[in-house]
DNA sequence: GACTCCAGCACAAACGATTGTGCATTATGT
DNA sequence: ACATAATGCACAATCGTTTGTGCTGGAGTC
């Protein structure tokens, strides 16, 4: 059932469309609509369930009322979690979440820009894949506001938003340390990400700020992507090339449970024979055969504040606030970290 | 930039709006238009980046491409990866999804979908929150699509899809029946909903089929939702009221947690003392302090299937398949049941 | 009583596409 | 050569809103 138009609603409160609108709009007054009509109007609204057309109401003011999310993967929780805080943020100023899903893949990422465009999205929220940002500052360019979150290109002049990686990095590469651990293998994200970069200057400030730790050895490996498959033949890599470490600092929850498996394999226990702990924590990440002590990124805040940092945008708010946006991450101290072993 | 309109296109072309347009939309030959002419616009049209006005169309036509998907939780991976594959099914057909939380609350799933139809979403993919249809029906009649996930109603005429929930459960149970477990705890799931009774139909088929079996006492118990929290303290409860059960089937994984958890509190070991199954697999279950034992939905398979039900619907194609489709489960034997011991 | 003035509303033009129909011009048939 | 048909395109209405401007009638002023 096709709602009712205004048309109708003018017709039956006896008044022309215009000021039908008006009355609706607010605009009563601006417009010197008598009172009497404006309830009228209201009152013919109502009983015949009139809501507004928005592709109309689109049209005529080039506004669709739709934002973009873009996410790599949307299966997985850390970028669903954000794709749900902005839905429900952008919500609530009468905006809809239009999906889309890039499958990790540069490419698809640009098409399905394309197509939100053509959709005429009036903003966007997008996870990038990583690595190239030129798309993203062309469309900022032609005018729709853009902004970043997780992975960021701090060199553009983006709006983004992303965890403080360095500092959480660093924090949890403290823990190893203190625990005496001196040749630590660090199971890299993408390089050349952000994210990545960051959390392993986060490893170095640790590593330098310790006096004790003077002429500690990093073995950093990197895998493809963020599986389980990839994390486990990373680490078996690793050991065989350096069976020596005694930590592995997992830069994803995935990648870790992959590590776990690999170190099994190898006869070493966890966190006995090889310490373990990882950026990223998963739901079920205390409940682990070995609950793992990791960074936890406030995957919620991200998400809200990207969305109100568009919502900004999208009033034409002067950005106030720094065109890059760190929010704060959570050390959990579980029971993957046991002293390190005197070699 | 707004991108060129279609009148800019036909300009260039040095022919007439309507021209442009069916020749661009391939009714050259329907409406005569030379081949001549339509390479003309065809050329135009890419030399000046013409890409249609998503909107104007809609209005047009009444048709905005878009279709509403509607779960309880996004953050939850199992919904995640419905919206996931519901996405990427229609978005081959041109069609994009507007995305909806309902955050388990019946009265917001109500309120999204309104806001959906006045965007004038063209169908939905709604996973329900799960006890009242009213609302759906009452769409389907005004003439959407609505396809149901998940949770669905079979008294209703909607299309819908879910698991086999009843096999899977039978089978699990099966498991539990053949290791000598005559009394076992169930945690339920909302009860109400048809996953919920369909999987305690289920246990009752196993437990009914197997003569070994008579008299075999299942004790249920029901949490508010599927959070760990819950699952704990119902088994706390359960434990506490009848600690003669020697097994325990979860029908949610964060239900499991919380109950591994309260069995840890009372001293019983899994699976030792206490055997433990679940519906739902987790991305981790299988790394988890015991490897659970569960039935596996294909949640991808569920998305898929759904999405193309609406595509179908969308099409007008008759719907040759039945309105309600079952898709397989699968069962996933790791480490949590032991033999029951003798009381 | 003729003047202005203002409240209160209606008209009509956009927004950018699709589509039924009309009008030339050329081709065909006899 | 004349009627007819086919070809190739242009006109204009339409989808449902919003909004700049124009119109009307009654009150106020002197």
């Amino acid at each position: 059932m096709p709602s009712a138009k205004l048309s109708q609603v003018a017709e039956a409160a006896g008044v022309s469309v215009s000021v039908a609108s008006r009355a609706l709009n607010g605009h009563a007054e601006k417009f010197r609509i008598s009172e009497e009509t404006t309830r009228r109007v209201r009152r013919a609204a109502e009983s015949l369930k009139y809501r507004a057309n928005h592709t109309a109401r689109a049209l005529r003011l080039s506004k669709s009322g739709l934002v973009g999310v873009v996410v790599p993967d949307l299966s997985n929780p850390f970028f669903a979690s954000i794709a749900r805080s902005v839905s429900l943020v952008v919500e609530s100023e009468g905006y809809s979440v239009v999906l889309a899903d890039s499958r990790e893949e540069t490419d698809r990422e640009v098409e399905v820009l394309k197509k939100l465009s053509a959709r005429e999205v009036e903003g966007y929220v997008v996870c990038p894949v990583g690595r190239q940002s030129d798309h993203l500052v062309e469309i900022k360019q032609s005018g729709t506001p853009v902004v970043l979150a997780d992975r960021t290109f701090p060199d553009s002049d983006l709006i983004q938003v992303t965890s403080k990686h360095r500092l959480g990095a660093r924090w949890i590469t403290e823990l190893l340390l203190a625990q005496g651990h001196r040749s630590i293998g660090i199971l890299q994200g993408l390089p050349g990400t952000l994210p990545n970069t960051q959390r392993l200057l986060g490893v170095q400030d640790a590593v330098k700020g310790d006096n004790d730790a003077k002429g500690d050895v990093l073995w950093t490996v990197a895998g493809d992507n963020f599986s389980q498959q990839s994390g486990c033949e990373s680490t078996r890599e690793l050991l065989a090339i350096q069976p020596s470490i005694t930590a592995l600092f997992a830069f994803s929850t995935p990648n870790a449970m992959g590590a776990m498996r690999a170190a099994a394999e190898s006869g070493k226990s966890v966190p006995n024979d090889l310490s373990m702990v990882t950026f990223d924590d998963s739901p079920y990440s205390d409940l682990m055969a070995v609950p793992l002590t990791t960074v936890d990124q406030d995957v919620g805040r991200i998400g809200t504040t990207a969305a109100s940092l568009l919502l900004d945008a999208l009033s034409g708010a002067r950005k106030k606030r720094r065109h890059v946006q760190e929010v704060p991450v959570k050390l959990l101290k579980r029971h993957s970290i046991a002293k390190a072993k005197t070699r």
